[in-house]
DNA sequence: TTGTAGGCGTTATCAT
DNA sequence: ATGATAACGCCTACAA
């Protein structure tokens, strides 16, 4: 199966390895006949050429590198299936590595798609990265990069985002005009790029509603499931807490979690909002209107934009920024 | 970065090729001195070895390819993340594809993987395989390749999967433990490994407790999520269904939200049970008990045999057939 | 102990 | 129109 080098053809058509190499190129200094003699015998044993001794030779391996923080989750995975979509249109592999939020996995997963010459990179940070040398190197380097959700604080770098102030406004906007006043925030750590934007849509709302921003009604926490139950219980001693907002993907299904085990307490759940990509957010109890990303064009966009990169000539092609936008889904209860 | 080879190392310190390679490799014939100078200055320029080069020489490749159904899924993410956990301790990277349930996606998937040299493949059919040459084709070509969950009805090949029968049986019989006598069965298609199984465990426990199996109480039905709201439909125009097991992943939220859409037709929701990788199944509504699968560790258990396969030197090691369990999580209701 | 040369599969340059 | 050869980066007989 596909076995067959250039110099079997060679040998077994009497041709020198050159003209084989030609034809199958179908070069102008190649006389038909020989080009079909070569072709169709090439088609016969099921000739491939080899990508490796193409790679060797063009610098090249059509081949690209993703890495995202955790691949069972809904967010990522579905990226994941445009990015793969997209490249497998252009011709490209993709291999991938999962950092799991630590920043030495992240620098080590650079590491190795370095050491596999892959073409380029697409990558959203780790919960952990907090600085950026790592980066920066890739770009000294010139290599194709595209970052998405989760973005260092560079210029100049590609990246592909959604509008999260805008989708945290919309979001608290939606509890607000069900007359909620005591909203919560349960967000993601500071540290990730997304996290700011998000806290400031929520706050920008709240003002712009005329409810005042409480700090102790925002809380940071981490991705493990005892965090947001911390947070949750909290919250609830601390207030009659009647919405909350949860600005994390990774969050949103562990407060739900802690919130509907603490439920006991209270006489009524407040109403939620949470970013998710979850596609059946309306089986959920307690109920969750959702901010939903969209990952899977997420995905096309950066793989695209990434193949462009690689495939220009220009060396300096300047980097895009693409900016897309959430939408609201409202549970029906 | 990682641009220097042997030869700039060679040239820099005035030895021959064959001497910086030898000293690289800690061959006995090179002197302490001259090992470490070259050591010393390989660390230095960041010198890595080229793996296409290596691969050109080894007909080698130390990647895997990966081919599942679908990867925005939480069984096949999870198990995607074991198999990047032990590829990535072995030193190996790991491509993949998805088939979107497209026999003809499997077989360019396969095609893609042999042309670009993988090592090996682990692969889950998909919902449209019916004839298995490309796979037999793998094996007489001997590619070390390792099935898991949707297997081939073929002898002698490696195989990763879950007691199937055995997690159908516990799951019918917490519904008939709770007294359900009306225990429908929202199938995969037949054509899947795994479905056979599914279904006799079905049967099984119902006969075993005294009740009557009725094919009709028997819908087997696609992925998309129309097909679980017309089983449904049909099943509730049908008798007084009470309980109600899904044999799939796949199915189950298409099937709780189809039932959720008809639930006001009912004075009472059945009881459901169904297979579910989902990390929070404790939030859904209705509630749902689910049998859950290993998948983490079917990953890490494929990963690692598809390795041994490759790196045996015995060309023909027997197949293994790895046979895990499954456990059931009651819904708290 | 170190160097030379050939080969892995391909393309490209330079003959013929 | 076709062939011989070098080169990509590495390893490894075989020489020295």
């Amino acid at each position: 199966m596909s076995k067959a080098t250039i110099k079997d053809i060679a040998k077994a058509l009497g041709y020198s390895i050159s003209t084989v190499s030609r034809a199958l190129r179908d070069s102008y200094e190649i006389s038909e006949e020989t080009k079909q003699r070569v072709l169709a015998y090439a088609n016969e044993v099921n000739y491939k050429p080899d990508p490796i001794a193409l790679s060797l030779k063009e610098k090249k391996t059509h081949s690209i590198c993703v890495i995202v923080p955790e691949i069972a989750n809904n967010f990522f995975s579905e990226v994941i299936d445009g990015i793969d979509y997209a490249a497998y249109n252009r011709g490209y592999s993709v291999f991938f590595f999962q950092t799991h939020e630590h920043f030495g996995r992240e620098v080590s997963a650079l590491k190795h798609g370095l050491d596999r010459r892959v073409d380029g990179f697409i990558l959203s940070l780790s919960g952990s990265t907090d600085h950026y040398d790592h980066l920066k190197e890739l770009k000294r380097d010139k290599i194709p990069t595209v970052f998405f959700d989760r973005v260092p604080p560079m210029e100049d770098v590609n990246k592909v985002v959604v509008d999260n102030f805008h989708g945290s406004y919309e979001g608290v906007k939606s509890l607000v005009l069900k007359g909620k006043k005591n909203i919560a925030l349960i967000s993601s750590p500071l540290i990730l790029s997304v996290t700011k934007e998000r806290v400031q849509g929520y706050k920008a709302c709240l003002k712009d509603h005329g409810i005042e921003v409480d700090e102790r009604m925002i809380k940071y926490c981490g991705f493990q499931p005892e965090e947001s139950y911390q947070a949750i219980k909290e919250l609830l001693a601390y207030k009659n807490v009647d919405g909350i907002f949860i600005n994390s993907d990774r969050l949103a299904l562990n407060s739900l979690d802690a919130l509907k085990r603490q439920q006991h307490l209270l006489d009524h759940i407040p109403e939620i909002v949470g970013f998710s990509n979850m596609k059946h957010v309306n089986l959920l109890d307690p109920p969750m209107t959702s901010i939903h990303q969209p990952a899977w064009e997420i995905g096309i966009k950066s793989a695209n934009l990434l193949i462009d990169q690689i495939e220009s000539k220009l060396k300096d092609i300047k980097p895009s920024q693409v900016l897309l936008k959430t939408s609201i889904k409202e549970h029906n209860k």
